[in-house]
DNA sequence: TCTTTTTTTTAGATAAGCCTAAATATATGC
DNA sequence: GCATATATTTAGGCTTATCTAAAAAAAAGA
């Protein structure tokens, strides 16, 4: 596999969520910055490996070998994201840019090593699931924190978009995974959350950026 | 630059022992395991980008831009290998085709992340120095394990050698950075020299093994 | 349904990195 | 110094991954 067909394997798991549904054309060329053609041309390439099912016209989806290799491709990026997270205090930007390239990085030993050290972590530094050795997701009960009633207590525990304007943003208002959120009201403009972060910090997220944060609501025993 | 690239500049700088000398184009191409004619194709490339000091026929060098890129690669993956040797515990043959994928992964604040992580190593796991953010390499005194007379002690601090017999061999000989060596006798077969390793193990090394390994000669007051 | 817009595919080119075979330059031995 | 051997370069071609422009198919709107 060369560092082109794993994008391009990638590139189709997260644009399926897990594989429910296709990817189009456009869709995966836009998301790898590239051509329309070439993502055509590759597609080919894939498919008549067994590593993409493909209809004409109407969009691919991994085929179970496709599944197995972005499955190991998302489980390396993740567990380095850890790393970088957890032992060199990366920042977000710059640890998703690092993993992409770390991802490609493939020897006998390395990622059973890797988990190893990082002490087997379930999920990365942006609550994304980390697939076992086997492919296997550990899944969870989490809600977005733009449902929450006033009142609510949550933990932060998922990041949905990850594009560098957002992150940014987010580090600048202080969220990261783990932070524990208190919902002081919920407001008409923009259907914006008034939030307390960590009971130190007070923002107001527009619903368009609180449908992107994904939390476990701690229901106390009065609820 | 391209991974290929990067792997031109390492050789040349390998092969030119730090710049004091020429390298040939047969010698690139063995030691990438690539054709002459490849070789001489990208040399020629690579001159025209002003990184190699090139006369047709009469070899390469770096020029002072390979070396400060050339220097930035052994950097990265030669702290790559301590983290490998010292966090993971791989074993030498793995650490080095592992780092030598990991040395082109690059992004702005990895390396002197991971330099910090690691504590700023000086060396790595086989005693190679290790430059600086700023290109310099640590220097030592350092004698080859031949060399030493009866009776010396003495500590592992480099191995020469790395191709993947010869790291099997030391492993097995239970040889590696930091052993502490006695020399208890020089035998005239072969010139092999009988050592005894952390006080527990005898060995007798050829001197085709023991020229390959670089030691500290620890000479106590009596000398 | 028929036209227009959007999406996808095909056609034809290009650049990087590699190859083999042949030509040429340099080094070596007598 | 000349013949032979070795090393290097050139010539021509291949594959991968990319592109733009044009053609074709599908989807959307009136």
């Amino acid at each position: 596999m060369s560092h082109t067909e794993d994008n391009y394997l990638r590139a189709v798991f997260n644009l399926t969520e897990r594989n429910k549904g296709t990817a189009n054309t456009r869709d995966i060329a836009r998301y790898l910055e590239t051509s329309d053609a070439s993502v055509t041309d590759m597609i080919k390439k894939l498919s008549s490996r067994d590593l993409l099912e493909y209809i004409p016209y109407h969009g691919v989806k991994l085929s179970p070998k496709g599944i197995t290799l972005a499955t190991q491709l998302i489980r390396r990026e993740r567990l380095w994201k850890v790393f970088l997270h957890s032992r060199l205090d990366m920042n977000w930007n710059e640890i998703n840019e690092t993993a992409a390239q770390l991802k490609h990085v493939n020897t006998e030993n390395l990622i059973s090593l890797l988990d190893a050290f990082l002490e087997n972590p379930k999920f990365d530094c942006f609550g994304d699931p980390i697939p076992n050795a086997d492919g296997r997701f550990t899944l969870r009960n989490q809600v977005s924190l733009s449902s929450l009633p006033k009142g609510a207590r949550a933990v932060l525990i998922g990041i949905r978009r990850q594009d560098r304007d957002f992150l940014n943003y987010l580090e600048k208002q202080q969220l990261k995974i783990s932070s524990e959120i208190r919902v002081l009201s919920r407001l008409k403009f923009e259907q914006s959350i008034e939030i307390l972060i960590d009971h130190k910090y007070i923002s107001v997220l527009p619903s368009r950026i609180s449908n992107e944060l994904n939390v476990k609501w701690i229901k106390s025993k009065a609820d």
